[in-house]
DNA sequence: CCCATTCCTTGATGTGCGTCAAGCTGCGCC
DNA sequence: GGCGCAGCTTGACGCACATCAAGGAATGGG
């Protein structure tokens, strides 16, 4: 039992939220702090249940999704390791609009609500990087919007990939941005169709701007792919 | 000068941020505050522009919206009386993603983000209702995404009219909602030209849901409009 | 009283994207 | 090896919506 929380401190340690802590102010976190092991595909949570934390991914990948009435599915964010999700409810007395599923087998983190609550209360640093946490969040949430609003499909798409690359601003020469994961869900996550986005990804071959093999994506000319609208 | 003052720190203390605040406490809250009297159409902020603080209205009203590169606009936000904006912004390095515009004379107050900076500092409390504050703004972006993507637009404009109304759990008897504003403008909340929108409503008055009368939206059938789906 | 302006409606037409329905391709597994 | 399946692509078709273009219908000002 004391192992695994080891591992634990030490991963809580290491995220910008709780890097300044000292070992001891750790130890409190640490323990209302669980462990779950997820195989790929489990449902971590549904829309409906009730929210008493917030998670953390370790290692996997999971994906918030809602489901419509008639049971198709709209993917809201994929979650990467070192990130977090459901930090929000946290401070409303919801229950949850999304579900959660692991898109890959996952170790996760749950960190309890009343220890995040008490940190708030003893170290007010603590509560602004909630803050800047929860405004990071809303302020990706606003892009997304506006994209959707008034954005193509393929202008969604050529975002997406010129934003998944760090070195964007760097040289034009061509590298790869390989998809997080499969096609669908990432079409999905950019509101559009799996059949659409087969396309988009197509015309952009055409067009000379990308390449394609898999989930790995070469971007050929960042520069005209930034210009191309369709 | 000190008249106003007056003013301010007595809406202040109105408001659930502050309400739980000695008078004592809120001085300096509102010695860091500013009255800006804008006339209807005025631009408040731009895309790009710096964030020091935070707005709240107080009368009047104030439009949240984009701007593609086209030149077409799309409205993010209606902001009422007693609510606020610009606070997500206050906890990132960054400058305003959305514009902000008065749609009639308006009063507003802006609070210095130093004064928030302090008062989270000081007091958790504070902080807990800051951080609920962004967590019900983020909850309805969410609701706005979920909108977007798998509704259409008569199914957005039918769950607005019905969340507009506070006594939708009532009795279904009829009554009635009236727009904030233009058509034009809850056209494009919603995310549907204002001609689309206008034939929505006029779809909705043929199936005998509602009457319309200008920017008075009758409820005849709340039940009924809430299952109809075009 | 008329004209202008703003706001809204209505019609005709176009299109981006979804839907439905086959294929295709690679990969694990008996 | 070949079967089966999941993931992806491709084509044909349709629809919800936008766009473009004219009118009304209020409102206000000279």
């Amino acid at each position: 039992m004391s192992r695994p929380k080891i591992k634990t401190q030490a991963f809580l340690a290491s995220l910008p939220l709780f890097k300044e802590l000292a070992p001891a102010e750790l130890e409190p976190i640490a323990a209302g702090t669980t462990e779950l092991h997820v195989p790929r595909g489990e449902i971590i949570f549904n829309r409906g249940d009730p929210c008493d934390g917030f998670h953390l991914v370790v290692y996997g990948q999971v994906k918030l999704a809602f489901i419509s009435p008639q049971g198709s599915e709209k993917v809201v964010e994929i979650v990467a390791p070192g990130y977090s999700f459901g930090e929000a409810l946290m401070f409303m007395e919801k229950p949850y609009i999304v579900m959660a599923q692991t898109l890959a087998d996952s170790l996760l983190l749950h960190v309890a609500k009343a220890v995040v609550f008490a940190e708030i209360e003893r170290d007010p640093k603590f509560a602004r990087k909630m803050l800047a946490g929860l405004s990071r969040r809303l302020h990706g949430l606003i892009s997304d919007v506006e994209a959707y609003s008034l954005q193509s499909g393929t202008e969604r798409v050529v975002g997406y990939l010129l934003r998944q690359d760090a070195q964007e601003t760097a040289e034009p020469g061509p590298y790869v941005v390989t998809l997080p994961t499969s096609k669908a869900i990432v079409a999905s996550r950019l509101n559009v169709t799996p059949e659409h986005f087969s396309r988009i990804l197509h015309d952009l071959v055409e067009a000379g701007l990308i390449a394609v093999d898999g989930r790995d994506v070469r971007i050929l000319e960042a520069g005209k792919l930034r210009d191309y609208h369709g």
